[in-house]
DNA sequence: GGAGGGTTTGGAATCGATTCCAAATTGAAG
DNA sequence: CTTCAATTTGGAATCGATTCCAAACCCTCC
């Protein structure tokens, strides 16, 4: 049995396609009799009006898409959470995508904004170069979350990520920590800057930066326990390192551990996200957490308004407060 | 600037709609004068053909789309990668939406199969019942991974989990447990074999089970806690816990390292899933792993095939085979 | 130079839902 | 019983890309 249209229906409830259509989008206009008759003939021929007509005609799809490199990060996870629910709240439905760091794959999920397949488009961790980005976001429904370009050209919505590493590497410093390691990553503009805090950080206090490690493909536990490996080979250890991520600390401290030492007794680890890992880790990680659920609902509020309102087009970027979480892998 | 349709590319160019439309689809009945006026028009009018329109016109929209309860799951997210590259060497976009467990949403996004926004449903987790389930994939291009239904009815692809558990639960028996203990989640079809696997083992060994403990919520790290530290809390110990994943079974491992008892000298701790959660427990965990990545890359192949065959609709389940994976956590 | 083959092209019809306009119906008021 | 306004209805036009059919074109060969 094929797909009813809207003539079917039409014709098995003795009324015309108008009216199909108007108690289908609920028009005030039908009398109960016709309502009735037509939402009869919908039940029995299961009819379901088909996206791609109605898409077509009303041009919007009520769908927006997220692209993430990567759908386990805890943070992006849930700062999606927060764009669905928001987006639930008007109607929209919202889809994920894993690029993985694939150009030509995110390409092709762009594409389907450009083509009109979705509304809107949530990048929360780009693989095109930040100017694509704002190009982009020049010309069609865009907002990024989590990892935003370094102009106010577009939206996004974000932690100050520097002045997060900022404070952290200040609280490790301030629990006597003065020969300071981190291990990062500097393939993402976050990365970067938190690079860069930590670094101001221990120029504030007059301490020289000890060992800068930076990873070159996936920033997870394993390489974690290998950047630490690295690291408790040179003579000078030292006696705090600043991770990029929870992650990576745990590695971090997991390898440290098996080398005799004790965290943070011998050697204090911070990690970044407040990730579930923060807890399991052992000691619980001293670290940084993201309101990324908060950071998911704002985006798309902007998303939404840049959608429906004509010509508004936000630009600028919102950081929200983060908070430093101060666990046992620190404590003096 | 509004958006260019196929109209004014032809206009621009000096041909007809049909050639644009030629050209676009590659059409080898096109002169190459034709062609090269058509894309040059393509290109200085930036335009992409409309999805709606097209897919209203070719009656599919070259996209998938899954459904899990929750993308945290490093299994379904592997599962989900293996869909994804399978469909990508067909031309299919995947997407991937997160239902949260809430019926009400999983039945919008269920819709958008049945309203033509995508030609395809891979279910990871559904919320639905079984026998909606297998009603939907009556009629409709839809697989299953990972979680199936009970009867041959739709088509899915899995481990058999019943008996995954069998085979860790005779492997705490022979590493010397007598008195094993379960942390379970019953909500779950595979929960529940995996519990029946476990019970069947230790029936053949003329064991009888200790205390099998189910989570009702969250079956996270903080439940596995909470479930051994009520475990714990009893006057017999067990000498092995069977858990039902891997981030259950750290938070398992850690309440009873917390409690001042050594796993695996004073309890075994067995997880499942071989996740990275397996390695960053200390002891690492003994596991079993799934071939996730493979299950998904089927589940695309069979999807393609019923959504493609006119007619073609696959039942019945693939088990694929698991592996034990032994670490320290088991080890006598 | 013309007939016959293949190649290329134009343009109308189509997909299915929505929307607008005009026509039909209803109801109330006079 | 009319008249007028308000309500309800039918149906054609529309959205934009694809596809089919027929017409136009180009060669080649006699």
């Amino acid at each position: 049995m094929a797909r009813a249209t809207v003539q079917d229906v039409a014709r098995t409830a003795g009324v015309s396609v108008g009216t199909v259509s108007r108690v289908l989008n609920g028009s005030p206009a039908v009398s109960e009799a016709s309502k009735e008759k037509v939402t009869a003939a919908i039940r029995q021929l299961n009819y379901r009006p088909l996206a791609s007509a109605r898409d077509l005609r009303r041009d919007r799809t009520m769908r927006i898409l997220a692209l993430a490199k990567n759908l386990n990060s805890p943070v992006i996870s849930e700062a999606f959470r927060g764009v669905g629910d928001a987006a639930a709240l008007s109607g929209y439905v919202s889809l994920i995508a894993p690029t993985s760091g694939d150009l030509e794959r995110e390409q092709q999920l762009v594409d389907m904004l450009r083509n009109g397949s979705v509304d809107g488009l949530v990048l929360f961790s780009p693989t095109m170069p930040d100017q694509e980005v704002e190009a982009l976001a020049e010309q069609l429904s865009v907002v990024q979350v989590c990892e935003i370009t370094g102009s106010e050209a577009a939206f996004g919505v974000s932690i100050d990520d520097r002045q997060a590493a900022f404070d952290i590497t200040r609280h490790l410093i301030a629990t006597g920590a003065r020969r300071l390691a981190m291990l990062g990553f500097q393939a993402a503009r976050s990365g970067r800057l938190r690079e860069s805090g930590f670094r101001q950080a221990l120029a504030d206090a007059g301490l020289s930066p000890g060992q800068m490690l930076f990873v070159q493909g996936d920033f997870d536990f394993h390489a974690g326990r290998r950047l630490t490996k690295k690291l408790l080979d040179t003579d000078t250890l030292p006696d705090a390192i600043f991770c990029g991520n929870d992650i990576v600390a745990a590695g971090c401290v997991r390898e440290i551990t098996d080398a005799g030492l004790r965290v943070p007794d011998d050697i204090a680890v911070a990690g970044f996200d407040d990730s579930v890992q923060a807890e399991m880790c052992v000691p619980e990680l001293t670290t940084i957490r993201q309101p990324a659920y908060e950071m998911g609902r704002l985006a798309f509020d902007s998303l939404l308004e840049r959608m429906t309102v004509p010509g508004a087009h936000r630009r600028g970027r919102v950081f929200l407060p983060h908070e430093l979480v101060i666990r046992d892998s620190t404590r003096a």
